[in-house]
DNA sequence: TGCCAGGCCGGGT
DNA sequence: ACCCGGCATGGC
């Protein structure tokens, strides 16, 4: 026991174990390289996950999965690549966006990214327009290994419905009660999140909730 | 058939 | 500090 937790560690702890005795290990993110991993976070937005590999696979198969092409790739022609995964236009913007701040900021190098500090990195990335939150942890955990919970729309309403927080909690303050409670593990953060996001789309975290078959029912009171 | 999906931004109050 | 509309495809 190296230190003592509260109510809502013990919670967590038991939720993370539920899950990950129900589904086991996710093995996320689905992804063949960390720049796929960048590329499917913006894609993923407010989106299908079916829809996002529709629009990765019309990129590799054009064989355009990668920076520099990507980066001198019209914004046009971009747009109609990634079109199944909704919200084309846009997300083109944004993609360009990231890809130039990658350019600049790290000469194209994820190992250069890498390699700088979590808090700066993390206050570049939301600086980039398009890049919030939820998409800025997701790179850092899935793509490059940092220790930072992602907290999504699923992990909001587990932990509201479990009674752990506000229903319109803000999200640096959902991401605190996973930080401040678990221990500060790559693994465990990937994990976890993963097996939210697993519990989300297959049981109860719907916006209309389909509660009787969830497993985590035993824990609620 | 409609409702929804692993958000984010910009403008208005 | 909230609140809201816009962005869009494809699955179930």
């Amino acid at each position: 026991m190296v230190k003592s937790i509260g109510a809502s560690g013990q919670k967590l702890h038991l939720i993370y174990k539920s899950l990950y005795r129900h589904f086991g290990p996710q093995h996320w993110w689905p992804a063949d390289s960390a720049f796929e991993v960048m590329v499917g976070a913006i894609l993923t937005q407010n989106t299908n996950w079916l829809n996002v590999e529709r629009a990765i696979k019309s990129l590799k198969k054009n064989k355009l999965l990668e920076l520099n092409k990507l980066y001198n790739l019209p914004k046009t022609r971009l747009a109609k690549l990634i079109r199944p995964a909704g919200y084309y236009n846009i997300k083109a913007k944004r993609l360009k966006n990231f890809f130039s701040f990658l350019i600049k900021n790290y000469n194209g190098s994820l190992k250069k990214m890498c390699e700088a500090h979590m808090q700066d990195l993390r206050e570049q990335l939301l600086s980039v327009n398009g890049i919030g939150a939820e998409t800025a942890d997701s790179i850092l955990l899935y793509a490059l290994d940092k220790p930072v919970f992602v907290v999504d729309a699923y992990t909001k309403r587990m932990l509201s419905r479990h009674g752990l927080v506000n229903e319109k909690s803000e999200y640096a303050e959902v991401q605190k009660l996973f930080m401040q409670n678990l221990k500060n593990d790559v693994k465990l953060f990937n994990e976890f999140h993963a097996l939210i996001v697993k519990l989300g789309k297959e049981f109860c975290l719907k916006r209309r909730p389909k509660c009787e078959t969830c497993p985590l029912r035993p824990l609620v009171s």
